[in-house]
DNA sequence: TGAAATGTTGGGGCG
DNA sequence: ACGCCCCAACATTTC
């Protein structure tokens, strides 16, 4: 006689080690049936670097749950019905699977576990994303943080679980139903592929994200508080696509940081970790982040809207250098340095006054790592209408910047090979090159690289006019003289 | 997890 | 010796 299985519903936890629904389920000792549902209906669809990761990463699934003696079930299509159809076919008696945090994933998982109860189907799901669940940490008055030194206060008051290292012996559902053929989802481009620079960059699955993260412990975390910020050498961790996709848990390596040495090091990228919190704790209690600016007064910024100015934005072709060198890298390798991501980001919603989402929906469709909570967060933060955010008149200054963090111009050389040539002093600024220079250096400037798309001084002062004007708006309408005190 | 403008201070040159 | 100016180096404020 054959037991009913227990389906394990692989969600963003592409990884074995430290995922508490595959344990739970093979403590059950039930037979086990993993499944992964590529939704492919959902709004807005998985970025095309995003689809290019999924490919790997579940590839890499497919070979760790081998070794357990599982073979892991691919469908698409709706994850209800999915669910549905394998149950038809199996008996299966219950669903694991470990939560999502967007809010339309929440409100997908919380139908498909009334619709299971309503079966009499088992329903249980865990936390294997977050240090901490986005309702656990409260203010004192029992609402969401809105700034995040509180929410790391609390975040380091409440030491976060620790990683199971349970080694699981799980019984593998013996059955003949078919699994969708991964290759057929064409997950990677085929015409163009655009892919060659992902694939010489990363390594997605959970193999691969053991390597950078062993690699980040062992050398880079030392001089991380200070590293990080210098984009032309690698002094980040890179481990932001293997956390989103769930390739490692944020519990893996907190643990291991609390077991190290102390360091400035590995206290900058703990704090860095409980940004991450930050973010998903934000997109949990303002579900609109994605879409609405948290300041509901930015509804009314004056944007620009244009085109032609986001798509030069977009290629790489803003005139400015570092600008130009992270769009460039973006495209190349699905990512960004952080630093760069701040500089970029900022030169599009104050120089160039495009919408920040506009700029999210970009890093959307060509981040390896786009996740909705901090792509979102993270946008609402440099365009100031964040709940924590940067004052609007934070504007950056795209020369001292890349003068500041690529004082040696290593980085714009690597992605804007045609201004190698180059002296230091001109890299970031290549207008202010005397002409012999730039003829020197092969650069002509609106030829081989293009013109600035707008003048700094002038597009700072446009920004902070533009800020100013909405500001005044709806401080008018709704200005009160206050009476005066006495009765 | 800015930048620019403006203010302050203190040392050195010089009449 | 002294006041005066200049200006770099910080510090503060304003955008």
């Amino acid at each position: 006689m054959t037991t009913a299985p227990l389906i394990v519903w692989f969600r963003q936890d592409l990884r074995i080690a430290d995922n508490p629904a595959l344990q739970a389920a093979a403590k059950t000792g039930r037979p086990l049936l993993p499944v992964y549902i590529f939704d492919d209906v959902a709004t807005p669809p998985m970025g095309g670097a995003s689809r290019w990761w999924l490919h790997g990463s579940l590839q890499s699934l497919e070979a760790g749950l081998g070794k357990l003696g599982l073979t892991l079930i691919l469908r698409r299509g709706n994850p209800m019905r999915q669910l549905d159809r394998l149950i038809a076919q199996t008996s299966a008696t219950g669903v694991f699977w470990n939560r999502r945090y967007e809010p339309t994933a929440i409100a997908s998982e919380n139908s498909i576990r009334a619709h299971l109860n309503r079966r009499g189907i088992e329903a249980e799901s865990f936390n294997s994303a977050l240090l901490f669940e986005p309702w656990e940490l409260k203010t004192k008055t029992g609402g969401p943080f809105r700034v995040f030194t509180p929410f790391w206060k609390a975040a380091i008051r409440h030491s976060p679980q620790a990683p199971s290292a349970a080694r699981i012996k799980p019984h593998p559902f013996r059955h003949r139903i078919a699994s969708d053929d991964l290759a057929a989802w064409h997950l990677r481009p085929r015409t163009p592929d655009w892919a060659e620079g992902l694939r010489e960059t990363w390594q997605p699955g959970e193999a691969g994200a053991r390597a950078r993260w062993r690699s980040f412990m062992d050398r880079t975390i030392r001089a991380y508080h200070t590293k990080r910020d210098l984009p032309g050498i690698a002094g980040t961790s890179r481990l932001s696509p293997h956390l989103h996709f769930g390739e490692i848990s944020p519990r893996q390596l907190w643990a291991s940081c609390a077991m190290a040495e102390p360091s400035a090091g590995i206290a900058s990228f703990q704090r860095e970790l409980i940004w991450r919190e930050f973010c998903y704790h934000l997109l949990y209690h303002f579900p609109k982040m994605p879409h609405a600016p948290l300041r509901p007064e930015y509804a009314s910024f004056p944007w620009k809207v244009d085109r032609k100015i986001l798509r030069a934005w977009q290629q790489g072709g803003t005139g400015y250098p570092i600008v130009d060198a992270g769009m460039r890298e973006l495209w190349r390798t699905g990512w960004m340095h952080n630093r760069v991501r701040m500089i970029v980001a900022s030169f599009l919603v104050k120089h160039l006054l495009q919408p920040w989402q506009a700029g999210a929906a970009w890093f959307w469709d060509t981040l390896v790592d786009a996740d909705k909570a901090n792509n979102s967060a993270n946008w609402q933060w440099v365009a100031g209408c964040g709940m924590d955010a940067a004052p609007y008149f934070r504007v950056f200054n795209p020369i001292l910047q890349g003068r500041k963090f690529d004082a040696d111009g290593a980085y714009v050389r690597r992605w804007v090979p045609e201004l190698a040539a180059l002296p230091d002093q001109y890299i970031h600024a290549p207008w202010e090159a005397p002409r012999a220079t730039l003829h020197f250096a092969k650069v002509r400037l609106n030829k081989t690289y293009p013109a600035r798309i707008v003048d700094h001084e002038a597009g700072r002062k446009r920004a902070l006019a533009a800020f100013k004007t909405f500001k005044a708006a709806p401080k008018t309408k709704h200005h009160k003289k206050r009476s005066p005190a006495h009765p």
